[in-house]
DNA sequence: TCTTTTTATATCGCAAACGATATATTGAAT
DNA sequence: ATTCAATATATCGTTTGCGATATAAAAAGA
């Protein structure tokens, strides 16, 4: 007999993969019809919530390393979503910034994040019990993201 | 000032998405040091609960596509941990099994499931609210997955 | 039987992720 | 001022995911 731990349903990562992947799914025809994917639309939200940021500061926000980062905003460059210009002060920085189209895109999107959060509700995700799986979903990252344990 | 909903911070997704990163990446080196990748990982659990499974079955229990499936399962059967052989009753399916480096490596990976389940504790995830969690998640997943709601 | 449709895999192309490494600029130390 | 270390991005290579499509075999229909 395999081990009880083994099981496929016994495993937390397996249902976090795998509702991340059908969650990231359902937006996709939304996102696709004006061409975005939805790592595409993390950086949108970002840049919303503060324009003109620096490579290293989304990067930070997304919990993300920068060598998925930058190939991801030299694509929205392309498409004309945003603009990447050298820091003033910091040589070193790409200042990221919003495009009219990038700005033009929170209105086209501006139903998306209501549409998504419907699709989730079944019995046991409720507006009532969302909140709580806010806090697990937190409490797993901010453990898993905490630097190691320092000695 | 930016519409609520649009907040990163609100963002169930966004969370399934990081905890899932960050979870697969506490698996990365027990994994690596068997050469394994964490779906690589996923389809042996798959094959250590039934063994023998044609393509399908393996890509059906995981919620992945073929396209997805099958290069894996080619990676894994250069490194000899897996061999995949014509079905006899069926000639189009391509029966998937484990060879003996493929049930070693469940000895050797023994541990894996209870260090990263260690790795996630914390004040809101503790082995009393898991089931909760766990639930849902399943939760998540069956609404996401069901096939879209027939007429 | 012969055609059509469904099913099971596989191939292709592209966009993430991410470890490893390279490059440039800044800041710190001597 | 010079050297050295830290920081900010970028590049490279490999593996996933997944939409779209191709191929072969089985099943269903005429």
């Amino acid at each position: 007999m395999i081990k009880e731990e083994f099981k496929l349903d016994n495993q937390l990562c397996f249902r976090l993969y795998t509702a991340s992947r059908l969650l990231t799914q359902a937006y996709h025809p939304l996102l696709s019809e004006y061409g975005l994917t939805y790592p595409q639309y993390l950086v949108l939200l970002v840049l919303w919530e503060k324009d003109a940021q620096p490579v290293n500061d989304i990067a930070k926000r997304l919990l993300l390393e920068t060598n998925t980062v930058t190939p991801l905003l030299q694509r929205m460059e392309k498409e004309g979503i945003l603009v990447r210009r050298k820091g003033e002060k910091d040589a070193r920085q790409m200042i990221v910034s919003l495009t009219e189209k990038g700005w033009e895109l929170q209105k086209k999107l501006a139903d998306v994040p209501a549409i998504v959060g419907n699709s989730v509700l079944c019995d046991s995700v409720t507006p009532e019990t969302a909140p709580e799986l806010f806090r697990m979903l937190d409490g797993i990252i901010g453990k898993l993201s905490a630097p190691s344990t320092l000695s």
